[in-house]
RNA sequence: GUGGUUGUAGCUCAGUUGGUUAGAGCGUCGGAUUGUGGUUCCGAAGGUCGCCGGUUCGAGCCCGGUCUACCACCCCA
């Protein structure tokens, strides 16, 4: 059988996993210099706690798992009991809304988190869009303070500044499109009108049409359409939530204010990257104030490369109520593609041998063995070649795997008590020299 | 989930109106070179033409299905 792995998923080779570890070490020492722990939960929920969670799209992409043995056969013969009894998680938000609930005794409020794990979606995959993709999230619990949402926007900037990539992120807050609802009377359609607004920075005022379609009457038609065109800013939006009287608008405006002016306190040009975009939404059901959305400023990548919002509630279902949280996440897969499309990776990724021992013939590997122990013991990565080649086959070697140094211990230097070091890439012999120095050398490198 | 494009050697691609034994470049391996690679020269290996079926005397090429990657919708990281 010809080997091959399911539609949307991947394997890593080292290269990749040198590359993948690098976004994954940068993006959780800004999490941990943030005062966010790590943890971790199973790769599969009850499926009971997944559904109903993502909105109707969202359910629809839940990965299930089939009962297994009598479960199965009785669901077979009773088919109103469902196939499924478990799911691969779909984020990493809800599972850790399901954590808090049930740990809540033992845990610290406000309780922070960050977690680094795959998720699975069964989504149709294209650029940037698999099936299984890492998210990293980082998420607070137990708090209303806008000062958590201040803070998830600094790590977006430590996070991207420290990976050399320059992003935006689009700043909203479901409140505003609560009021939006109230605002044009249509309160009773807000999920169906978002969704459609959501698509403005796409096809812009062809969302008129849109609404048209979807049967929205002639005049709420013609007041979005001129609203978008002429007055689409907050504070366009906030002097009709005054005249209304509309305080659920006016809280979500009163919330982007105060979380831009205090970014604006530590970071003075956040005009720079932080955009406000009142017809942002996001499908997600949960998120009830701030909502979040990165994308990359370069790169021809169009998704979001990080997300995320305030949730009040979502504890609630699991029988916590009051507890409001607010996180974010990082789509490790996405800001991978956009670092390789643009060329951003470091050239030194680390994780690779610094050390060649060449490999000459039974007595001599036996003699490097201890020299090999010795360096290793500096802390410095090496290896032998396993097979006694040819020297130039060992170069080769050497060069493929990126290996900077190798070190040449024949007849001769075995009886002088020397190595030869020589560094690939110059286009020399190479110097002889005691092992002390030659780990003194690498150590300076 | 709906609609569309695609698939030939490890990689990038040729392959005539359907016609004998499917090609190139790069890469890989071996040799020129028994302790010094990257250049050069010589040689070799490597393909069920994505898979299954159909039409035909004959299919890499035509038809149907299927899988994959990709594109649009949808949704999002």
């Amino acid at each position: 059988m010809k080997p091959s792995i399911p539609k949307g998923t991947r394997d890593f080779g080292p290269q990749e996993m040198l590359r993948r570890k690098y976004i994954f070490n940068t993006i959780e020492k800004v999490f941990q210099k943030y005062g966010y722990l790590p943890l971790e939960t199973p790769a599969m929920e009850h499926l009971e706690t997944l559904t109903g969670k993502y909105g109707e799209e969202g359910d629809r992409l839940i990965f299930k798992v089939l009962k297994r043995g009598a479960e199965l056969e009785r669901a077979l013969e009773d088919r109103s009991k469902g196939f499924a009894d478990e799911a691969l998680r779909y984020d990493l938000t809800v599972p850790f809304a399901r954590y808090v609930v049930q740990h809540q005794n033992e845990l610290v409020f406000p309780f922070k988190r960050y977690q680094i794990q795959p998720v699975w979606r069964a989504d149709r995959p294209q650029k940037g869009r698999y099936r299984e993709f890492y998210q990293c999230d980082a998420d607070v619990i137990g708090s209303t303070s806008l000062l958590s949402e201040v803070d998830l926007v600094l790590i977006m900037l430590d996070v991207f500044k420290a990976l050399g990539l320059a992003f935006k992120v689009h700043m909203n807050n479901r409140k505003v499109l609560q009021g939006l609802g109230e605002l044009w009377n249509i309160s009773d359609r807000i999920v169906e009108f978002v969704t459609i607004l959501d698509k403005f920075d796409k096809i812009g005022l062809s969302v008129v049409d849109e609404y048209r379609k979807a049967g929205f009457s002639e005049d709420l038609c013609n007041e979005v359409g001129h609203f978008l065109e002429h007055e689409r800013t907050e504070s366009g939006l906030k002097a009709r939530f005054e005249a209304k009287g509309i305080e659920v608008g006016l809280k979500g405006i009163g919330e982007i204010r105060f979380i831009k002016e205090q970014l604006r306190t530590v970071e003075p040009d956040v005009d720079a990257f932080l955009i406000i975009d009142i017809a942002l939404a996001r499908g997600l059901d949960y998120y009830t104030g701030a909502i979040f959305e990165v994308k990359a400023n370069e790169g021809t990548l169009q998704s979001s490369i990080c997300g995320g919002g305030r949730y009040d509630d979502l504890t609630g279902v699991f029988g916590l109520k009051g507890m409001s949280g607010v996180g974010i996440s990082f789509g490790a897969d996405r800001i991978y593609d956009v670092l390789l499309e643009t060329n951003k990776f470091p050239a030194e990724l680390g994780g690779s041998t610094q050390l060649l021992f060449a490999n000459f013939g039974e007595a001599e590997a036996m003699h490097c063995l201890k020299l090999l122990r010795q360096v290793r013991e500096a802390g410095i990565a090496a290896e032998i070649y396993p097979d006694a080649t040819k020297l130039p086959k060992q170069f080769t070697y050497a060069e493929k795997k990126g290996i900077p140094y190798v070190a040449i211990v024949g007849e001769s230097e075995m009886q002088q008590g020397v190595v030869t070091l020589k560094r690939m890439g110059a286009n020399e012999k190479g110097t002889a020299m005691p092992i002390e120095a030659l780990i003194q050398r690498l150590l300076q490198h």
